[in-house]
RNA sequence: UGGCCCAUGGUGUAAUCGGCAACACUACUGAUUUUGGUUCAGUCAUUCUAGGUUCGAGUCCUAGUGGGCCAACCA
């Protein structure tokens, strides 16, 4: 990485101080392990970030491990979505891992626990086990089969396996402590039957292990060095810890597991169940909707890896409660973009507006800039004529003077071509404004040099000749929640806070050059915002997205005039 | 009647051994600009509270306050 002089955050100090104490640098591992049961979304981009940028600062691998045990919830659909998000924010893996390629191994460190007296079968069922858990602040109680013999443990734990029994029957738990203040110490289950086809292993078990029991083993196996999770993780430190020490040689790296607080966005919410619930009640239109946080919905907005790795790195990571601001992701989208995209011309609300003074059926070609901050990106040509569309809010019959746009009896530069003055209007029987009726300074065309063309007009409005135009669909998006924190509030349901107006289609009057656009491709539109031609589009049918929007300081100063 | 974690501007994150509270975003000023974009300059903090240790505390100690997590055969 490029931040070697840069502070560091509190698990690069931890591995900064295993490094010190003598920790071979060249046994630095991580790992990113997500669950294939949901798409990815914003919350993980910052957990892939970490991973992978710590892989990258250390020259160290990281492998891509699903945490595959659960076959009543994972599919092979979000194993392919996962392995495409991490690869389109461009990180690469070291080994692909599956926690289904341990079960084996798994299993026979269980049936090696067994004998050791450290687990046992329970026959109860889940009612029971729970009643007997205790409370946080009471004790539990043991568990009727918690003295069962090695042999029968073994024999019920093997016939489990086999398949002898009904889901729920039996259970293996590891024999800790009942009365321990920290609740996952008490007994954890480590095994269930479940008689379902998994995505990988297909029917070869019916029984699965959990998480507990499967993560730390799965770290030591693939021997990580640095384990990170999120804060809700925290009490099952001690747990991992405790199976870690039932398998751990002392030659072999042992996983430190270490705990940081999940990234909150404002204006959304980032929980697979409530991001589920918007795609199945029809709020969104799937998962990779362009309102959504997931991955894939900010990929077809049209925002860019390098956009979220930088928004990754300035949020950091700490251990504390957070919600980040939106506008902080905008702010990184457009950062990216404006360096990047081409610029074009298109008018979302188009209004007529005829030159009087231009030859009728005249045309000419005028030069533009495709990217001001890129010096190579070069010039292109636009057709210019006597009928135009501009933006219909960039027209008013009358206003004072910090509205810098067109006016009756004002003037206005058309970006890359001429000076024009609004002369009069026409309007239909409600008032609508159908034509704005101009004339143009002949001498004044963009670039021409003459000194004309250097005179200074406060406004500068972007336009499309009407006879050379195409269209196309632009979907406009806007947050999704109207409130900073939808899930944050007791009384209220999350989607109680949902933007009604959170997507307006319009029809957009686009420049010529934009017909041959194609899917995935970005643009400004000049003084309105970056667009991604989305894959909905067809032959003869473009579709855009809006990213985000420029900064508009003239809405700010609208809005404190009103 | 318990355990664990956390507390620094509006937001997020920094601050070496205890030594001038820094960076980014937002907001607001101003300059530049043929995008009201970009760029540039500037403004915005009693480090949760109260004690204590110290020449010196955001940092260490004690107590309090506030917040989060823990009783899935989920991860």
């Amino acid at each position: 990485m490029s931040d070697k002089g840069k502070s560091l955050n509190f698990i690069e100090h931890i591995i900064e101080e295993d490094l010190r104490n003598g920790f071979p640098d060249h046994l630095l591992r991580f790992r990113f392990p997500p669950e294939p049961n949901g798409y990815l979304h914003i919350g993980h981009a910052s957990s892939i970030c970490l991973n992978f940028g710590l892989g990258l600062r250390y020259d160290a691998p990281v492998n891509l491990r699903f945490d595959d045990t659960n076959p009543t919830k994972e599919e092979q659909e979000y194993v392919d979505a996962i392995k495409k998000d991490v690869e389109w924010l461009g990180f690469s893996w070291d080994k692909e891992c599956y926690a289904s390629d341990y079960f084996q191994q798994l299993y026979d460190w269980a049936e090696a626990l067994i004998t050791d007296g450290k687990a046992y079968v329970d026959s109860q069922n889940s009612g029971d086990i729970a009643a007997q858990k205790g409370t946080p602040t009471e004790a539990g109680t043991n568990s009727p089969y918690r003295d069962r013999p090695v042999e029968e443990n073994l024999e019920l734990f093997r016939k489990m396996k086999e398949g002898a029994f009904e889901e729920g029957a039996h259970v293996l738990r590891a024999k800790i402590d009942m009365a321990s203040p920290n609740m996952l110490m008490r007994d954890p289950v480590m095994y269930r039957i479940l008689h379902r086809a998994h995505h990988r292993t297909n029917t070869d078990w019916c029984i699965y292990p959990l998480y507990d029991w499967t993560h730390g083993e799965s770290d030591y196996i693939e021997q990580v060095s640095h384990s990170l999770c999120t804060l809700e993780f925290g009490p099952h430190r001690e747990l991992y810890d405790w199976f870690l020490d039932q398998v751990t040689a002392s030659d072999k790296v042992r996983p430190k597991q270490r705990e940081f607080a999940r990234r909150n966005l404002s204006h959304t919410v980032v929980s697979k169940r409530k991001l589920l619930q918007l795609v199945e009640q029809g709020h969104v239109n799937g998962w990779d909707d362009p309102r959504m946080p997931t991955i894939s919905g900010l990929r077809r907005r049209g925002c860019t890896p390098a956009a979220l790795r930088s928004f990754a790195e300035t949020i950091g990571i700490a251990k504390r409660e957070n919600v980040v601001d939106v506008a902080l992701l905008d702010h990184h989208m457009r950062e990216d973009l404006n360096k990047i995209t081409p610029r074009v011309m298109a008018v979302l609300d188009p209004v007529r507006v005829i030159i009087t003074n231009y030859p009728k059926e005249g045309e000419e070609w005028v030069q533009a800039e495709n990217n001001p901050e890129d010096p190579n990106s070069g010039h292109r040509e636009l057709p210019f004529s006597g009928e135009l569309f501009i933006e219909r809010e960039d027209f008013r019959e009358e206003a004072n003077r910090k509205f810098f746009r067109l006016k009756l009896g004002g003037e206005v530069r058309l970006k890359n071509a001429y000076i024009i003055k609004a002369e009069s209007v026409k309007k239909d029987r409600e008032g609508e404004i159908l034509e704005i009726h101009c004339t143009y300074d002949p001498k004044s065309r963009s670039g021409s040099g003459t000194p004309e063309s250097l005179r200074k007009v406060k406004g500068t409005l972007h336009w499309v000749s009407a006879r050379h135009a195409i269209r196309g669909e632009v979907r406009l998006y806007d947050r999704l929640f109207s409130d900073p924190t939808p899930d944050g509030h007791k009384e209220k349901n999350f989607l109680d806070f949902i933007n009604p107006d959170s997507l307006m289609t319009v029809t957009a009057i686009m420049e010529p050059g934009l017909k041959d656009a194609k899917p995935g491709e970005r643009y400004q539109f000049q003084r309105l915002g970056y667009f991604c031609v989305d894959s909905d589009s067809t032959e003869g049918h473009l579709v855009f997205n809006r990213t985000v929007t420029l900064r508009d300081t003239w809405a700010k100063i609208e809005l404190k005039q009103v």
